[in-house]
DNA sequence: TAGCCGTTTCACATGTGCTTCACGCGGGGA
DNA sequence: TCCCCGCGTGAAGCACATGTGAAACGGCTA
């Protein structure tokens, strides 16, 4: 069945989503997202390390098809990366496939200069 | 077994909470409630550092399906807030969860500012 | 009966979320 | 080089959720 999620916990490096408790955890302490947000991020963590595309997200989370030219996605992307960034800079989670979608996955947030440093 | 629960003793900061003895202590000192607001308190503590619906607190408490647009939950979380806040002012114990419903965990009442100083 | 206490309900204030828009930037193709 | 398209980003406007004080109500007791 498809709501067989009980006791799914998904985890990401020091990111931990617990959709039963509708509860996020960043280095243990739960993170404050609306419910829109959380959806998102539940659905991203569910399909980890796979592109997904706007269109696929949106008919998850919003429950409705997409229309051209939304970009309500895109958006909750960005609180998203807002938030997730504010409680664990160290880690970067959402990335962008251009012209794809979206995809979960915990990264070092390393910045690469093009002397090859990291400042 | 649901109420094997003579002995219990939650516990979060200096606040004490014994259902048994349908007793409250904050800093050792008894609180004095009412007994919705002490049933209440009494479920969120069980719940600690989980997030509960209103639903489900109205349920367990009320011992009735909570009607929609039924505000009592947030009337008597907020009582309770006066209650804790008085006798613990350092501590803050029922977080909101915008959508979601209330969490119970004793966190230090903190107030952060844009510069970063606690005042 | 008057008063107290706890509960429920209500109205208003405040806070937060959702959608849409506008602008900017950067890469790729004409 | 210029233009177009995709995406990042901040903000405005409205809708909704929650906080809060007080009135209304009912049972109990002095």
């Amino acid at each position: 069945m498809e709501a067989a999620h009980d006791g799914e916990v998904l985890q990401a490096g020091r990111l931990e989503v617990r959709p039963a408790e509708s509860l996020v955890l960043a280095n243990g302490r739960p993170l404050n997202l609306s419910v829109t947000e959380f959806g998102l991020l539940v659905e991203l963590a569910r399909r980890a390390e796979r592109i997904v595309a706007r269109e696929a997200l949106y008919a998850v989370v919003w429950g409705a098809e997409m229309r051209v030219g939304d970009r309500s996605v895109d958006v909750y992307v960005h609180k998203l990366r807002d938030k997730l960034e504010t409680a664990l800079p160290e880690w970067r989670f959402i990335h962008t496939h251009v012209g794809f979608g979206y995809r979960f996955s915990a990264e070092p947030s390393q910045r690469f200069y093009t002397d090859g440093t990291t400042r």
